[in-house]
DNA sequence: CAACATTATAACCATATGGTTATAATGTTT
DNA sequence: AAACATTATAACCATATGGTTATAATGTTG
């Protein structure tokens, strides 16, 4: 990978909201009508950082329904020699979720 | 490390200019006035770059006479868990600059 | 079909970013 | 001391970034 892609790939990772995406889509795919409670920014703000993320081919999105869901390009942040396995650790946000009823069941 | 702290680093590295200095570092220590003519930007630009990857700790720099060099800091690239071990390599620019009598003896 | 739910896009705004030139600060050499 | 070499800072500029609100696009449901 030359100097230009990497940084740009890096780019798209520099944010503290889509590495707090990042790091929930380790636990779970999710869909954008998730994560917006989740952040204290508008539905069209997460839903350009899932664009941003996908066009720097760090998720994959599949429509299930009228949802979204997006999942983590495992391969990719392997290619970029990236481990992000150390950011801390939100299952307890999600199970919060879940306990008011915001997370997604579509299966 | 928290997302902000973790954003902030990642984007000191995002940029190509910085990534390429980051390369060169892990062949040799290098002062500005050998960085600068490696690319096709001005002194101040890349004394600015260095000035962000070393609010970020990713450099380190020290005085030699009036040369000012700058080494990488590994530990912190380790701390983070990004390997750039795969960069292009440039040692055969690095060369040309001692070729050119640009590399600086100060020891 | 109409109303609703979810997601994406458009237009806009304030701030950050990466460059420039000019100049200051620091150290060396004559 | 004066001239030179190296580096950093200041002031500025164009573009990128990350947010907003409004609205379009897509799919579901009554």
């Amino acid at each position: 990978m030359n100097f230009d892609q990497l940084a740009d790939t890096l780019k798209a990772l520099s944010d503290p909201t889509r590495l707090k995406i990042i790091a929930l889509l380790q636990i779970r795919d999710c869909c954008v009508c998730e994560l917006v409670p989740l952040f204290e920014i508008s539905q069209p703000a997460v839903s350009k950082h899932m664009s941003r993320l996908k066009n720097a081919d760090l998720v994959k999105e599949s429509r299930k329904g009228m949802w979204v869901f997006y999942s983590l390009n495992r391969d990719r942040l392997n290619e970029i020699g990236i481990s992000l396995t150390n950011l801390p650790d939100l299952s307890e946000e999600l199970r919060q979720l879940e306990q008011q009823g915001l997370l997604v069941q579509c299966d």
